[in-house]
DNA sequence: CTTGAAAAATGAATGTAATTCATATAGTAT
DNA sequence: ATACTATATGAATTACATTCATTTTTCAAG
């Protein structure tokens, strides 16, 4: 088979799964999950009910790569929403912004991939990957800002993580099952204030004793570190 | 109908109601919820399948019941993990310690919640509702510290309830779904610790303070002239 | 330009499980 | 005891997901 032949069939038949699973959206964004049925996904995408089954191995699969190619829009967009930010706090307040800006437009799909994963085990499916990958964006800034010394380091980046996305997931997940309306600002500023207070470098206490303590750890630091350098003899 | 003759009908019913709700509680913990058949839970409640809609509207309205039934344990248990704290921080602590460690005992039937709540609109169930109920535990703790000034009043309790459980709610979900092992001593002291710093009153900052930043700020200048520490990358 | 084997697509048939409902049974008041 | 009502029953119905025997399309080789 001619490799550039190979190449059309490929794409023919990806936009033909593309097609299913953007007609699959719609019916889920339209019906919710139990209302989807495969017949109306098939009739959306203009094929027969059986040719779901030669792209999908069942209705979960599909939902999943549902939610698969909306993890990939998300990550790829939230890598965006840090890049122009070069210290912690201002990447961790455009991070926040933009998590929760999405949490509150598309909570369906993010919910979807917790119905999805609590229905049924799918260990093949590995439905915590998109979620991984997603969140590596946080971890990548909190190493960065534990690497300059810009936040005290004795803090876990598992615990950094879950506070963050935790509170935003939990305030998204309030706002949108009550009917308070949205106050994204007043959330973000709220989380990056404990952040701030809580993340920064250990402020010494204020006592006569603890300043002779800090003072006397500075010295031993100083002298460490020249200690290890030949060259600028003590 | 004389009134101890309608009581012991009532109880009756009740006791089957809650053979039932017991039943489906064990399938389901057995088999997870797609494999989780109303025949399977008739046969286990020794009843006919028809007798489960005498009971419940749907499926759906017995597995709300099944949560029902655990929040109303949980919510209880809830109220008695923090009557032993006077302060703050002690209370907050113990919630929280009684919290997480539930969260990972119990993750299946609250995890199930989310299932039935984003799986289909309920309004008339209120799925949420007792989700409310057992959060108001915080809220009181909260509302206490502030009439008593133990912590700062302007961050709203909406944004510090949202720290609260969604910090241990993700924290739960991320070991659950992984395979670390529990650290509900780490992640608690981590929770208490940010609330303390980020709640705390705030110090009108004294003379001594100033003279200690100025000494920090030298130290780290004699510091990166003495050595350029290469930031390790990550 | 044919051709036939492999890949895709089809939709009627099948299987499973929720839900309904006509009927039977048990409980209660008179 | 009788009639009346509330409960319980399980066979029948219904709604879908999924399968599979056929048909249609694709494409490399002659």
């Amino acid at each position: 088979m001619p490799l550039d032949a190979a190449q059309t069939k490929r794409d023919r038949l990806e936009k033909k799964e593309a097609a299913i699973v953007d007609a699959a959206t719609d019916v889920y964004l339209e019906k919710g999950f139990e209302k989807t049925t495969m017949a109306e996904i098939a009739r959306r995408a203009d094929v027969a009910d059986g040719t779901l089954y030669t792209y999908f191995k069942n209705k979960n699969a599909l939902m999943m790569a549902v939610v698969a190619a909306h993890w990939a829009r998300i990550t790829d967009e939230a890598n965006k929403s840090i890049s122009s930010s070069d210290n912690f706090f201002d990447a961790v307040e455009a991070h926040a912004r933009y998590h929760i800006t999405m949490l509150l437009k598309d909570w369906r799909l993010i919910d979807l991939s917790y119905v999805l994963y609590y229905m049924q085990r799918m260990p093949e499916i590995e439905a915590t990957a998109y979620k991984r990958e997603y969140s590596s964006v946080f971890d990548r800034v909190y190493n960065r800002a534990l690497d300059r010394g810009e936040i005290r380091s004795d803090v876990p980046l598992r615990h950094a993580r879950d506070l963050f996305y935790g509170t935003l997931e939990y305030a998204a997940r309030t706002q949108v099952q009550g009917r308070s309306k949205q106050e994204v600002e007043s959330i973000v500023k709220n989380l990056v204030a404990v952040i701030r207070e809580g993340f920064a470098p250990s402020k010494p206490s204020t006592t006569r004793e603890a300043i002779v303590d800090r003072l006397e750890a500075a010295v031993a630091r100083l002298e460490s570190v020249s200690s290890r350098k030949p060259t600028s003899g003590r």
